[in-house]
DNA sequence: GGGTTGACCAATG
DNA sequence: TCATTGGCCAACC
C-alpha cells in the first residue's frame, strides 16, 4: 500500500468518529489492518490538519502532550465525557467515549 | 545496510 | 495513579 494509500485510510477513519466520541490509535491501526499504531501516529503528525485529530487519542485517554490544551476546547465544544479534570493531565473516559470503525458502519459496508 | 526518531502499546513496580 | 522498560512499525539520514 502505498503512503497515501495508507494516509487516505487513516483519514477516512478518523473523520469517521461522531462528536463526542474518540477511538485510539491502535484501534485505527488495527482496522486498517496495515503497520502500527505509530504509523497512524506519524500519519495524523504530517496529514492530520483538515482532520478531528482531537477524537484520536491515546489507549489510555490521553492525548499527544504537544496538542492537549487545544483539544480541550474541542472536548467541551461536543461534550466529550472527560476524565480527571484539572487535577492531571486531560484525559478521556474512554470506558463511555470510546468508539470503533466497526461500531459506527451499522449496515454501511463502504467498501474498499 | 545501520542508526535515529516519532501525535504508540502493554506489562511491571 | 504515575514512572519505567521493552517491543513495535515505518520513514528518514
Amino acid at each position: 500500500m502505498d503512503r497515501e494509500a495508507y494516509v487516505e485510510a487513516v483519514l477516512r477513519i478518523v473523520e469517521a468518529v461522531p462528536p463526542g466520541r474518540v477511538t485510539t490509535y491502535g484501534v485505527i491501526a488495527d482496522s486498517v489492518g496495515v503497520g502500527g499504531p505509530r504509523q497512524v501516529g506519524q500519519v495524523m503528525a504530517n496529514y492530520g490538519g483538515p482532520v478531528p485529530w482531537w477524537r484520536v487519542v491515546r489507549s489510555d485517554g490521553s492525548l499527544p502532550d504537544t496538542h492537549q490544551r487545544s483539544a480541550r476546547h474541542h472536548y467541551l465544544d461536543e461534550g466529550t465525557p472527560l476524565r480527571g479534570g484539572v487535577r492531571a493531565v486531560l484525559r478521556v473516559d474512554l470506558t463511555t467515549a470510546l468508539w470503533t470503525p466497526a461500531a459506527g458502519r451499522t449496515g454501511d459496508v463502504g467498501g474498499v
